[in-house]
DNA sequence: TTATTATTGAACATAATGTTCGATAATATT
DNA sequence: AATATTATCGAACATTATGTTCAATAATAA
């Protein structure tokens, strides 16, 4: 890929997010995105069809990440969640955000977290597979599978959402033993 | 009220839910629901200043009928919700899905249920407080008062997700009964 | 019946979208 | 170092959506 093509897209996702965490992404314009960006409107157009391909491809970049380290470590670990759940998975998602790696945090914390949030989830659901063995060990209920797969994950989203909207005072670790205090 | 403008209102209405049901909310235009609505464009903006506008009403008219009903119940039946759990205001609302009053259950099935969503949680909050004591005697953790408070919340609202997503098939006494297991 | 008020439809200004193209500058290739 | 390739620029353009205005008409309330 050209140095100038790498370049304007930084550019752009840099600007994109800044504008993100300042207004709702229904009110930012593609004008306001190139002039952030000080870039021509074709060059903008050049690498993106529209502004939400723009907001699919950041979020892309943004989990991918995340969760290709997240699985590596899983891998690593496995014995480690096999005895207990101090550490897991989870713990490493938390501590992503915690270091705001890609400037995740940002964008988590601001009005749009939803739009993250939703392709979060996505990512999360092939993730959370290969955990539910930790969870069935303690499920003596009789929800269906697919209910409680479902509450899972959105625990753990909710449990970040909280951790966030309230000023992320606990550490990684706290947050990680309350998830699954309540799960 | 005149009688003219009440029915605009609901006309417009009417043809919002139905776009809704189709297409999501960004995509939808002012021109195509005065067209499906069949009324001029200097009406539409006579009743509503924008789209926007227009959504916050529609979930104002839905959720407050749904929760001033279940706030009604709550009162009635008090000494139910202090004996146990089986019957309660979550029943009730998920009663009030499941019969689609003011079609909620098309809202709530569309893409943009997390649209309607985040009203209901707006609602839910004001209600749930009452409720909290319900869940207070099986706690024994740790975790924050604000925490658990959220989580109840959240985890009704994705109960009634994965209701709604996974087709409806159990009876709102199932789902409440899932709801009190799981949380 | 009369006064009031909602609706209509067309016209209008404004603003955002997405495209096109020739010129220029940065990069890759040989 | 010379050349070919490709990204960026900026300005212009057609298109589409927004929200407003206004005089005419129709429905409702008094």
């Amino acid at each position: 890929m050209d140095r100038r093509q790498r370049r304007t897209r930084g550019i752009i996702f840099a600007a994109f997010t800044e504008l993100l965490s300042e207004k709702d992404f229904a009110q930012i314009t593609v004008g306001e995105i190139i002039e952030k960006a000080d870039i021509g409107r074709a060059t903008f157009y050049a690498h993106f069809e529209t502004k939400d391909f723009l907001l699919k491809e950041l979020c892309e970049e943004l989990f991918c990440h995340i969760f290709d380290t997240a699985a590596g470590e899983e891998n690593r670990h496995h014995h480690i969640f096999a005895c207990n759940g101090s550490d897991s998975v989870f713990l490493h998602l938390f501590e992503h955000v915690r270091k705001n790696d890609n400037n995740i945090l940002t964008l988590l914390s601001s009005r749009n977290n939803e739009l993250f949030l939703r392709y979060f989830r996505g990512n999360l659901e092939r993730l959370i597979d290969s955990q539910l063995a930790l969870f069935d060990s303690r499920k003596k209920t009789a929800v269906p599978d697919s209910f409680w797969r479902y509450h899972i994950i959105s625990t753990f989203i909710e449990t970040l959402k909280w951790w966030v909207d309230y000023g992320m005072k606990e550490t990684p670790e706290t947050i990680t033993e309350y998830f699954f205090e309540i799960v």
